[in-house]
DNA sequence: CCAGTTTTTGACAATGGTTGTCAGTTTACC
DNA sequence: GGTAAACTGACAACCATTGTCAAAAACTGG
């Protein structure tokens, strides 16, 4: 969680690999690796899902790709706007995301582990909330 | 999120909640529902895994212990010392837990969220290193 | 202490997301 | 074109977690 300057281990450029992050690029919301696969089918690019979640998983890897772990358990997938270490702001009910820079945060969490003698630090921080559209339909 | 103040549905006392309990106060760190079960195996008093689930899942939703999703995808529950919301600084490698609370990020987190119209606000941050003991050894 | 009622337990099946396998396919490169 | 290395996909395997349901334990009022 420090080092991370990988040169991007060579890849090869396939059909199914632009499919999936097509549908990346076209989604503004996290979605799980089953949902981007029933997407996938249902749009006749038919690509096998141990396929998308390799792919999924090198994007997670290379930074390509923001990583949340829902409540339930499984991961969803984001391909975002910015590239610096940022949060999101989820709508627990439909999804909606806002990205945010909280540099402040960045500043508290590295000075309360130095704090402790932690080093080589990281951390998670997301904030899920009902969006205004959604609170308004109730 | 919000209105959490349910009486703390009736339950009975057993031996098998008072085992889980008993482990749990003896630990420091964050363990998962299969470690809990596995210590209590190793120390004979035996419980069944679903019962251990059960307990936590009860535990958890009283809001007695907390709990943390780790990376590889499974729960890890801890009972912690402080009653009021808090979060928590982990070392990655032996696992040692400080907990922190961050008045400074509750109030950035909800107002980031009342500026764009978010509501009933909850939020997840999780600070994770290596701590003195473990980096001193490496 | 006793019988009745309700909760809890536990062994096991079932679920569901994710990863491993491995032969067949595709890509990159000469 | 031909070859080596990477990639794919169908399916099995995993693993944490949850559901099931009959038997066992905990409470409760006699």
């Amino acid at each position: 969680m420090s080092a991370r300057e990988q040169p991007v281990k060579e890849q090869r450029r396939t059909r199914q690999r632009a499919a999936v992050d097509e549908v990346l690029d076209e989604t503004d919301d996290f979605i799980s690796a089953q949902e981007l696969h029933s997407i996938l089918r249902s749009r006749g690019a038919s690509v096998g899902l141990a396929t998308v979640y390799r792919t999924l998983q090198a994007l997670a890897d290379d930074g390509r790709v923001d990583v949340l772990r829902t409540g339930g358990g499984e991961a969803a997938y984001r391909k975002c706007a910015r590239d610096e270490h940022h949060h999101h702001l989820v709508c627990r009910s439909c999804g909606a995301t806002v990205e945010i820079a909280g540099p402040a945060v960045e500043r508290w969490t590295s000075s309360v582990a130095k704090e402790h003698g932690y080093v080589d630090v990281a951390h998670t921080l997301e904030i899920f909330g009902t969006c205004p559209k959604c609170a308004g339909q109730s």
